[in-house]
DNA sequence: AGCTTAAGTGAGTCCGCCTCACTTTTGTGC
DNA sequence: GCACAAAAGTGAGGCGGACTCACTTAAGCT
């Protein structure tokens, strides 16, 4: 008997050195994001995340109800530290133009830094219906509101023009991100985050800034032909 | 022996009709899209798909080598009706201004008449590798060049401002669109097809267009502060 | 009518998510 | 120290869905 057990035949995976709770769920949660990011959601199964931490399938599911619950888990930690930074950060800026910068750049610098991630949340997560109204949904919202704040802040003091809802600039500057991204997060080409950000920002601008050299008595009357709306689109039809 | 065929035990379905190979396959894919578009894609099982059609499962695989294969080809069906109508509308239209209005305008159409299939798209195709060099992304990349080709018309004709990259400008344009749509997609909210148009083109624009008459120096610095959709009925929010 | 070809079948295989009854360890009160 | 409750950990197995394959059967051709 001493025999059988001394030898401990390879095959067999001796029992998991007993953890508290709370650190087995931080070392799943690594390995599931590392998992994740490796291989993609899909690919990878749940027996190779208790596999990676040492311990048995089961015991995944004893501290996450669900394969899904512990992607959501990993995207919510990780926007987390992602709102601090950025928040941190556009505190020490004052003009709205600055802070839209800044902003931007930042956002395309978390998709540089963690590509892997990005993909994650772009492509797995929104697309089923429990995102909806998820810790991970707050998450983003209260991420993206940084940028409606500062469009916000810009309408208010008068640099930025007020005549578009916020939301549609949202989506647009967020959208148009992550399209950018797309071959970049797919592991294709490189992301030029400056040149990027400086692009979009003079693209946005030129929508959104009031020159204030305008003589505010011709603001309106003196409009020119060119007809900015009738043109552009007033749907004819 | 006759008795036993003739009353056909309810619980034992009979061997389908035999059909030729090309009417299967569409019988296949209607009933593919029909089910993906009700369910989604990862909670649509292929017998059920079969079930419909009232074959056996086994078949499926015979003319698709995948699940993912009949969603690709779903789509790719799709895409080409799509880029048929978008390209045949915009024949009829000279103006760049007019042929980007439209662009805009027919996508987000697209949208709005089909989110479901739209859903399938954003959200389960492009998120895999097979993607990337398939037939459909062919078909997406015809489809979105539309706009480049519009786009780039208004640039060599002096209409736009030609120091950002085309792709920017598409990715900027799809992607915001689609961002713009999401709620909609996932079955909240509705879609406002031309108010949101005429509010993109108004973005998008100002942000082109080179203005004719003023002189080059000043050209961006005197520029109006047109607030042109203000007062357009426009929903604020 | 024979023969070839392709449509169609259904019984399986494999794999991955998830469950559960059970064992082992830890720590706490006595 | 020791009994005992609570929590960590196990592993066998259910279940469902994608995909395979050897086989049967209908249709068209000569």
């Amino acid at each position: 008997m001493s025999g059988r057990k001394a030898r401990r035949p390879a095959a067999v995976r001796p029992p998991a050195t007993r953890r508290a709770r709370a650190e087995r769920v931080e070392e799943i949660l690594d390995a599931a994001r590392a998992l994740f990011c490796e291989k993609g959601y899909a690919q990878t199964a749940v027996s190779e995340i208790a596999a990676r931490v040492g311990v048995v399938e089961g015991l995944v599911f004893k501290y996450f109800p669900s394969k899904r619950a512990l992607l959501l888990e990993v995207l919510v930690h990780w926007y987390d530290t992602l709102f601090d930074d950025c928040s941190r950060e556009l505190a020490t800026l004052a003009t709205p133009t600055e802070r839209l910068r800044r902003v931007i750049e930042r956002h395309l610098g978390a998709i540089a830094a963690n590509p892997l991630l990005c993909r994650l949340m772009f492509l797995e997560v929104r697309s089923e219906h429990d995102y909806h109204g998820s810790a991970l949904h707050a998450r983003n919202r209260r991420y993206t509101e940084l940028l409606v704040g500062v469009l916000a802040q810009g309408i208010s003091d008068g640099s930025f023009r007020s005549d578009l809802p916020l939301p549609l600039l949202r989506d647009l500057v967020y959208g148009g991100i992550e399209h950018l991204s797309w071959n970049y997060l797919c592991g294709r080409g490189a992301l030029d985050v400056d040149s990027l950000a400086t692009q979009l920002v003079s693209l946005v601008l030129d929508g959104l800034r009031v020159p204030a050299a305008a003589p505010p008595a011709t603001r309106r009357a003196t409009r020119r032909p060119t007809t900015v709306v009738a043109d552009s689109g007033v749907p004819r039809r």
